[in-house]
RNA sequence: UGGCCUAUAGUAUAAUGGUAGUACGACAGAUUUUGGUUCUGUUUGUCUUGGUUCGAAUCCAGGUAGGCCAACCA
């Protein structure tokens, strides 16, 4: 039976794997090169991870290699900050290349590949302007006019376009196009432009070059030169396809093959490289790495793993329809792995106070396991005492019917101690709650013969004499609606003001004073936590990285529906 | 108004001419020293109209809807 059900999940191919597999069943290939070719211009982000594990997915699980190749064609964007960046982040998710390699390693050759097509006469120097060219093109239903240019001999282009590697005009001033239909349906037909001029320095060839050759004119060479067998690549690529065979076959050369599949889009987020860079440019977060961003470096600060984002990239699967994830999977997806791995902590983040009258010892410690999910757990000690603080969520002095937790004359478990029972509540003038007084069953004590007794709920608590404080942020979702790109006016106006709360001082047990880089946290009740990079050895600053499933909230949320 | 791509539960994704399945979500229940986890169950779907066929989500034609394409960006 598990045999069958395994079978039929070999079976299910997405439709990379099956062109992949046809193209080695018939003998295309005796081993598959594909590549991730990402720009540095930006952070990568939850986007680039589809692809990446597509990318390196495809090949490690068909025998073959994967490529870092940079598309580093347009010098005024590119720094190798992003650079340093993306190698980073491609190892943090686990992943290794073959080669890293740059676009920029081919410029010589793209070069000569470029005066080759000169000398067939299917390319040509043009000096119109940007503007003329815009207008001489045509729109989809009208053919475009032909450049006056565009009838320059061979020899005429050949040394114009020597003097533009050798500098003699300024930006602008000259372009070389392939010269092929302009007339053609598709635009990218139309005398697409192979190289301009640009007199700025480059993050790797400095100031060896002026001419840069356009994304159309490099990013298929270069696939070719590398030889990748499959160069996968997002939709909006699908109209650029044509062209990318056509230089392949005019220059002859190895015949790699372009697919496309629709990129990631998720849910009250934004995935596009401008409009992040818009968000960490004017300061609506902190940076890149902002917990609240969707790159890779944002979900790591914020307590992601590599292991719950391949996971993601590997439940929403791959086709070619256009598709909004919604963000509940990504979350799933994170507590399925923290669940298994994060020690578990008590921490209180809105204090109140209880007084264990009939506890007579100054203190004691109690053990806990660290992680009821594993079977070989560890165990931490836990101090307790006469004074604790609970959750004031914990406590109702007139509950409703379903509210298990603790109000006057109940008991409630307090974990990993005793049970309690709450025997009078004190206030102050003004009505308010300022603490409990409760008793304590010592039969009930945890881990103790008769400590099976039931109650109704357990809840977290922490020794006031021993606790110590932490800053803790609580991350909610940076935009409002569903999709913020695609509504009305600026996607920043859609921004959700709460994405932050800072609590300066939760109160923790001691265990986590030793909190670690290489440690994920659940705050028991409360959700998974990770250390940030604010933390000092004064401060200790935690991020939730995710709120556990909370089925209470719910059932308010269902007596209490909004207004 | 040209060309191209796409259309399966709320969201994704499978079924490759032969019983429409899976995951997440939602809902209900069991278990639980986390209102967590785990387990069980329920719910909801082939854009539309024709055609081919014994049989169509699948093939064909028309329609409809969404997306992409006219940057010296990638």
């Amino acid at each position: 039976m598990a045999d069958e059900i395994k079978k039929e999940e070999e079976k299910s191919l997405n439709f990379l794997e099956e062109i992949v597999e046809e193209d080695l069943a018939a003998g295309r290939y005796k081993s598959i090169l594909t590549r991730f070719p990402p720009e540095p211009n930006g952070y990568l982000h939850i986007g680039h991870s589809k692809s990446i594990v597509l990318n390196f997915g495809l090949a490690r699980k068909y025998g073959g290699k994967t490529n870092l190749r940079f598309d580093d064609t347009n010098p005024v964007t590119e720094d190798t900050e992003y650079v340093e960046s993306i190698k980073a982040d491609i190892r943090w998710l686990g992943f290794e290349w073959a080669n890293e390699f740059y676009a920029s390693d081919y410029f010589e050759q793209l070069y000569l590949f470029a005066e080759e097509l000169i000398r067939k006469g299917l390319a040509y120097v043009d000096d119109s302007s940007a503007e003329a060219i815009a207008r001489m093109k045509g729109t989809p239903t009208e053919p475009g006019t032909a450049s006056p240019f565009r009838t320059r001999d061979v020899e005429t282009n050949l040394q114009l376009f020597r003097d533009m590697r050798a500098g003699k005009y300024k930006d602008g001033e000259k372009v070389l196009r392939a010269k092929i239909d302009m007339a053609s349906s598709n635009m990218h037909f139309r005398d697409p432009l192979m190289y301009r001029i640009k007199h700025a320095h480059h993050h790797r060839t400095g100031d060896a070059w002026c001419i840069y050759p356009m994304y159309d004119f490099a990013h298929g060479q270069s696939d070719s030169i590398e030889k990748i067998t499959h160069s996968i690549c997002t939709l909006e690529f699908v109209p650029h396809r044509p062209l990318y065979d056509w230089f392949i076959e005019k220059l002859d050369i190895f015949p790699s093959h372009q697919y496309e599949f629709a990129r990631l889009n998720l849910n009250y987020t934004v995935l596009s490289k401008r409009k992040l860079l818009q968000l960490v440019n004017e300061g609506h977060v902190s940076g890149w790495d902002d917990p609240r961003m969707p790159t890779i470096s944002g979900l790591r600060r914020r307590g992601y793993t590599p292991e719950s984002i391949r996971l993601f990239a590997e439940k929403i699967g791959v086709a070619k329809r256009e598709n909004l994830i919604d963000v509940s999977l990504l979350e799933f997806c994170v507590r399925e792995h923290l669940n298994k791995i994060a020690s578990r902590r008590m921490v209180v983040f809105d204090p109140l106070k209880i007084v264990v009258s009939n506890y007579e010892q100054p203190e004691e410690w109690l053990s806990s396991e660290d992680n009821p999910e594993d079977p070989g757990t560890t165990h931490r000690q836990l101090p307790f005492s006469r004074e604790l603080y609970i959750e004031q969520d914990d406590f109702m002095e007139n509950p409703p019917k379903k509210f298990f937790r603790l109000s006057p004359g109940q008991k409630v478990r307090l974990k990993s101690a005793y049970i309690i029972q709450c025997d009078e509540v004190v206030k102050d003038a003004s009505g308010k709650i300022t603490e409990l007084r409760c008793s304590y069953l010592p039969e009930s004590k945890s881990g103790g013969a008769q400590s099976n007794m039931k109650v109704q709920a357990t809840i977290h608590w922490v020794s006031i004499p021993h606790a110590i404080t932490a800053e803790v942020r609580l991350y909610d979702r940076l935009f409002r609606v569903e999709d913020p790109a695609n509504e009305a006016g600026d996607f920043k106006e859609y921004i959700n003001p709460d994405s932050l709360q800072v609590l300066q001082a939760a109160y923790a047990e001691p265990a986590l004073r030793n909190a670690k880089f290489d440690e994920h946290y659940q705050f028991l009740r409360k959700g998974y936590f990770y250390l940030d990079k604010d933390s000092s050895e004064e401060k200790m600053v935690f991020n939730r990285t995710s709120t556990l499933r909370d089925t209470w909230a719910k059932e308010q949320r269902k007596d209490r529906p909004n207004p």
